[in-house]
DNA sequence: TGGCGATGCGGGTATATGCCCGCGATGGAT
DNA sequence: ATCCATCGCGGGCATATACCCGCATCGCCA
């Protein structure tokens, strides 16, 4: 049926289809799914520089930089320096928390759905694709 | 552990880590995965036309086109007119050929090793992200 | 056969992502 | 106290991705 199992076309296009079910349904709070991945990470690690968020997010730190930036000019979040004049702090405004608050439950429906219907693959797709993450960054090493 | 296993977030990243993972072995072939990918869809499909590649691959027809210029531009993939005036039909050069050859044996390197680290595990990940890609353009609709 | 809806595509705009380079701030070693 | 290696970050460049709009072409129907 498929001589091209490719590991990483078919997570790249589930990702892909999954990003748009996410942000069609985060639309209506003005954010993208990565914007509300994001905001949550902010929100869990209270990062104290961009290079710290970088790692806990396993994103790039300019990317990361630029992301943040659009969430700042939404005053989602704020970019302030810390006591080393080379970092910024960031965190969530108080306009953030409620956004976020708010699109959480947006998310938790369309979890919930996907779990439905998933069935047990649900929890077979995060561990799995933990575990992808976890091995990785290591083969790089 | 983790108040946060959001299906999407967690299959972004690691689309991700598997794409830095692809990438660096194939650079030295000068093809990122996501080229790489589309070489041999458009090798598999022989595009009629761009709308049709793009239902094949699940990206947008305008991502294919600007993506399928680059290989243009490496004269890896030949954009011609079809019969119908409106179409744009894509194939593969001769150099992208070999280029895909030469490409498939680096790539078989990285799948065989991640396949070994995986275990039953690969084979469940390219079955549910399929699920889930199956599963997704079906909600909208 | 003339016209209009449908189709295919490119380009504009916006976001996401990563690499590399250079600049400024730090901090420890001398 | 000075100086240099290190660290944190922004910006430039390139690619990937999607939406929308407008243009050109087609095909069908009256």
């Amino acid at each position: 049926m498929d001589p091209v199992a490719c590991y990483c076309a078919n997570a790249r296009r589930a990702a892909l289809a999954l990003t748009a079910a996410y942000d069609e349904a985060l639309a209506r709070h003005g954010l993208k799914v990565t914007q509300f991945s994001l905001l949550r990470a902010v929100e869990r690690h209270g990062a104290p520089n961009l290079t710290a968020l970088a790692g806990a997010t396993g994103l790039d730190r300019s990317t990361l930089g630029r992301n943040l930036r659009l969430l700042e000019a939404q005053r989602l979040v704020t970019l302030s320096p810390g006591d080393d004049q080379r970092d910024r702090v960031v965190a969530l405004s108080r306009a953030g928390r409620s956004r976020v608050r708010a699109a959480a439950r947006t998310w938790a429906g369309v979890q919930e759905a996907l779990g439905r219907a998933l069935g047990e693959d649900a929890e077979r797709l995060v561990a799995i694709t933990r575990r992808v993450t976890a091995l990785l960054p290591v083969e790089a090493a």
